[in-house]
DNA sequence: GTCTATAACCGGATAGAC
DNA sequence: GTCTATCCGGTTATAGAC
């Protein structure tokens, strides 16, 4: 993307590290949450020797857990866009709402520690800071509402049901599953998204001989 | 269910004070989440002057906390249970868990600041801490699984799947609700656990016409 | 039993050496 | 750019007055 040449790749070398920084802080978040991630383990998972340190990329913890949960949801929702994206010109709204959340719970599982962590701290942001950020999240779920919406008036999924509680009880089962998943579990990443679809289209209830 | 007369009565009294400690901390705990609560924010709701006061009746924040979240998991059980155990004896085992889920459902949304701070704050409790109350969480887990799992035997819901995945998609989806649910949403307590129920059993794909 | 004061500690942030 | 030392504010916990 860059046209600025051999400066470009001078700042560049900065930039890695300030990555480091947001990686590691991304990993720390995603496991200990907004309120409990310190500076200090920061600089611990970065291999910096005190806190300090991190002051030189970022002006305070804030701003550097801002732009963290910003690239979360980015991160996320370029990847489900992405998701729908390739598919055929010929698949149908639910197949691209499919798409979308299997993305998604693939971001939150195994792709993004940053897709974790915002999943995971979004709600506990203190109020200044979500008046900063909370429009990348409606974008999100304004995408994800459009999917739902259009899919409904395909007839692939019930219009007369609540659309907004839907979206949040689907992302919320998302958002959740980095709590309980383990590596060591009995279903792959994969085959709970493919759970969590089939819940929202058919359910588990036992197959009914169709008409 | 006390028996022991007028001295009980006597200590009741001083107990009666640590209940509205223990409340007002389940009102924080379920709006701040666990490592943002702070004893003054409990002592201001219960109307203390200060934190100081708290050590009369607790040993510590955390002996404090690890007994509200304790009574959130068997407040949420206690209603699960009691909710199944009302239902006629002719109840399907698939009704059961649905009556499971609904009093679930009612119990974070709407009923206890008990259950939704517990519902909430499971994930970030320190280790230590959730060695010594994993088991309650565990005892709840597994009451629901043979909820699951029954209704699988009866044929009311689809054997072949992952019943832990399930039961976590489910029960994170209940969890996340009262970070997104408000009272002004388009949708009450009630029809949210109903969408809930309605995905687990046949999804909200089309109405299909059975044979 | 509850209050006030304070000790001990911890995390965020700054400054200056290197 | 990074490290070390340090300040400052907030939080847990204790002590002693009332």
């Amino acid at each position: 993307m860059s046209t600025k040449g051999r400066s470009a790749a001078r700042l560049a070398r900065g930039a890695v590290k300030r990555q480091q920084i947001l990686d590691a802080a991304a990993k720390v978040l995603a496991r200990r949450g907004y309120a409990a991630t310190t500076l200090a383990e920061i600089a611990e998972e970065v291999g910096s020797a005190g806190a300090g340190s991190l002051y030189y990329h970022f002006d305070s913890r804030e701003q550097l857990i801002e732009e963290l949960l910003c690239r979360g949801v980015h991160v996320a929702f370029e990847e489900s866009r992405r998701a729908v994206a390739c598919l055929p010109a010929s698949a149908s709204p639910l197949e691209r709402l499919e798409a979308a959340i299997r993305a998604h719970v693939r971001s939150v599982l195994v792709e993004s520690d940053y897709a974790r962590a915002s999943g995971r701290s979004a709600p506990q942001v203190p109020s200044d800071m979500w008046g900063r950020i909370n429009a990348d999240f409606r974008r999100y779920g304004k995408f994800y509402d459009q999917l739902i919406a259009t899919a409904m008036a395909s007839g692939e999924l019930d219009a007369t049901v609540d659309r907004s509680a839907l979206r949040m009880l689907v992302v919320g089962a998302i958002n959740w599953a980095p709590e309980w998943y383990r590596r060591s579990g009995t279903s792959t990443p994969d085959e709970i998204a493919n759970l969590l679809v089939r819940l929202m289209v058919r359910g588990v209830g036992p197959a009914e001989r169709k008409k």
